[in-house]
DNA sequence: AAGTGGTCTAGACCACAAA
DNA sequence: TTGTGGTCTAGACCACTTT
């Protein structure tokens, strides 16, 4: 007999689910059906629905709120700002970026650019440059790159917020959920040492990111160079 | 009313099993007694059971297959690389290390280090420095502090095994279940531009690593400081 | 064939939040 | 008071592994 019905009913409720919020028929903030509601449409018990949406909580997709109800999550820029960025001081506090420089282009996409956004194969991208600030004094500079067509009109919105996932998930209903970095220390170089101010020989963190979004897409790349004298870079691994 | 009774009842099961697993009464490679014999035993359902056994799990402290039962989990080497050695080639392909110098020595904790160690308070630590190669050219070195009482004899195992978890789960039932790192790029200075053969001013990649076993307390410091000309730390941010 | 974990159901009761 | 999610139970059946 051929393998059928390989995949266990909860894992069917969480694709539908994830569906529905991909395809924007769900947007972050907005409510889900009750448990019993989401049983008696999709036909299974509510205890296969509560299992796809521990599965969806845990992922960070939904928040479950006791008596309130269910809700596509919000990226905040609150949350954002601890979940994937990661500049602390010394002491473990939050180093809060100011605005620095920003300049944004559009271009073709390089065939490196195409097969990194291998999901969405886009003709062109978005660039955005900028550097950050703490305290006053230059501390990074980035550069994304995102697929065009995801974020059409991107210039239009400019200056940018400080927090780009949470204005990635608001205009644009992209929701980044996951994130892969390559950290390297290398010597600034002259382009990047003249953004940050200081010797092209001077030591930086190089981070390279990939972004995923809730498809498991990359629909962000981006690649940031850090001056962590007095910072440094924090991460859990478990 | 006073608050009682608050934690869940599946909560106490997954404590009651913790607490057996950290003692050593259940060793790692041992089974656990079947979802309806811990039922049994501890009073409950099976299926609050499973909940307890569903988080252990997610947690790696156990594995589960299907048929077999369900085990206390081992931390092969092989495991152990791919989980907290973060080091890769440019291709994404794990930069196996090769041993190099290794040197350990004990002494006296200082302050700072009974602060780290809190929950253990130790009067004395191991320190373990140690050199390492990948291709044949030195890539890394690394400094180790541990509180003497938890590994006791570490100097006779010398030289350590490369996958050094691995060995503390083995030799002392010690696993290191998660980690927070600080990261940061510096010079590399006089003594690790000596140890790494490279130039004081040479940019390294510095990482300060605490490891908390499975009653999350910080069981090992490390200070790791590597070259990251042509390899690069990959980690991911969920 | 026997025993294990994996899935699914149905229903009870509790805790919390809002009207 | 009502409706929500959170916990817990009891039991059925399936899939896999070992004997």
């Amino acid at each position: 007999m051929a393998k059928l019905e390989a995949a266990p009913l909860y894992q069917k409720v969480t694709d539908v689910l994830i569906g529905r919020i991909g395809q924007g028929q769900l947007a972050p903030g907005d409510a889900l059906p009750s448990e019993f509601e989401l049983a008696a449409e999709l036909g299974v018990s509510q205890g296969t629905v509560r299992k796809a949406l521990g599965s969806l909580e845990s992922r960070r997709i939904i928040e479950r709120r006791q008596g309130r109800g269910t809700y596509v999550a919000e990226t905040t820029p609150e949350s954002e700002l601890y979940h994937f960025y990661r500049l602390r001081h010394a002491d473990g506090s939050c180093a809060t970026p100011e605005p620095g420089t920003e300049l944004i282009g559009e271009r073709p996409a390089t065939g490196v650019e195409r097969a990194l956004f291998e999901a969405l194969r886009p003709e062109r991208v978005f660039v955005i440059n900028r550097a950050r600030k703490v305290a006053g004094r230059i501390i990074s500079c980035e550069t994304m790159i995102l697929p065009a067509e995801l974020v059409p009109g991107l210039p239009d919105h400019a200056p940018l917020p400080n927090a780009l996932y949470a204005f990635y998930q608001e205009t644009y209903g992209i929701n980044i959920l996951r994130a892969e970095e390559q950290l390297a220390a290398k010597a600034a170089g002259n382009d990047d040492a003249r953004k940050l101010g200081v010797h092209p020989a001077a030591p930086v963190l190089v981070v390279e990111r990939r972004g995923f979004d809730i498809a498991d897409r990359v629909v962000e790349y981006r690649h940031s160079r850090y001056l962590t004298d007095d910072l440094s870079y924090r991460i859990e691994l478990s």
